[in-house]
DNA sequence: CTTTTGACCGACCGAACGTTCTGTTACCCT
DNA sequence: AGGGTAACAGAACGTTCGGTCGGTCAAAAG
């Protein structure tokens, strides 16, 4: 076996969040092979009947992964039958959810960082353009004109992931949260 | 020489400048040695001369220089003798420049990962809630309650640092500035 | 009972890693 | 002129890197 003290993940989905934890602690240059195996509970080998095309292949589904979850528990929120304010609300609470509360980076950001950046920047920004379009029509239909909504949902991306950030570099989960209840508050009702 | 194409760094502090410019764009673990040697324009075994502690070291030093430099441009403003609303503007100013307005990530938040984290880590967290009491003292001056300026110190904080990471994300400085303009709007008058 | 297949891994590979050894210059000091 | 030293680099060190090879083993398929 790879590993003495861990036992193997025992399906796709545990495999990826194992190997998902990896790269946002280490970073895609940091998470080498032994470790992703150890953290799989996988040997090195192993990893490349479930990912033929190696570390590159692995950050690439994983990273795939993230944006559609973060897709689809927090942005789809955007475009439900509830009046606006309301999604609005759900949006923030879905994506604190999507970090763990503060507790975790997100891989997104985590691998938008050195060889990576090359591969997969413009996939990433291209995907936050359109999530900010999203969140900019639904601070519209709440009254706002185009200009402003467009502000607002700058300021409420950033604010996301700068109390992230700041929760972070404290290591202090309730910072991010604290930050996440005040953005909830200025939303518009 | 180690370099063909590049002139080597004349001073100490050139050096240290291309060598930071390697630790933010690659992080600790992507900046390696032969990266390093590169762009410093100087042999591997060269930068030992200057830093016998090797990679280790060099982070180190430039870790610190960068929280020095932070503190003496940007939060050394928060204590001068101008009103205290001037003094938050021209602190959001100072930050602006220190990242070069968008376009460059903050060493202290990109060495606060992987190896490093557990070596720095409680440095980097224990200067940022020392700047939080400061920016939170300067917002109590403006006539704010302590609860209040606290909380106006940590959205500050977040705000800067959100609004760099989707500047970043987007590959759009403009992004900082029009956040940064709009947080220096929203500050007590 | 055989064959095939999917999951797995120990042992190995060349390359790159961070580091050190052994110098060679070039400049200062007396 | 001679001795010391700061600044540098070529070449090699042992280690770890990402990646490959040949194979085992259990269970499904025939």
């Amino acid at each position: 076996m790879g590993n003495n003290d861990k036992p193997a993940a025992n399906s796709r989905a545990e495999l990826e969040n194992r190997l998902a934890r990896v790269f946002i602690e280490h970073g895609y240059e940091g998470a080498s092979l032994s470790r992703l195996a150890t953290a799989s509970g996988l040997g090195k080998a192993s990893l490349y009947h479930h990912f033929p095309g190696g570390k590159a292949e692995m950050a690439s589904v994983l990273l795939t992964r993230a944006i559609a979850r973060l897709d689809k528990t927090a942005f789809s929120r955007l475009t439900k039958k509830q009046p606006a304010p309301v999604r609005l609300g759900r949006f923030v609470d879905a994506f604190s959810s999507y970090v763990d509360h503060g507790e975790r980076p997100c891989l997104i950001a985590v691998l938008d960082h050195g060889a990576l950046r090359a591969v997969h920047g413009d996939t990433i920004r291209r995907r936050f353009l359109s999530w900010g379009e999203r969140l900019a029509a639904t601070f519209e239909e709440t009254g706002m004109k185009p200009r402003r909504a467009r502000r607002a949902a700058s300021d409420l991306l950033a604010g996301l992931y700068g109390n992230l950030a700041m929760a972070r570099m404290l290591d202090d989960a309730s910072l991010f949260q604290r930050g996440t209840r005040r953005l909830k508050k200025d939303l518009p009702s």
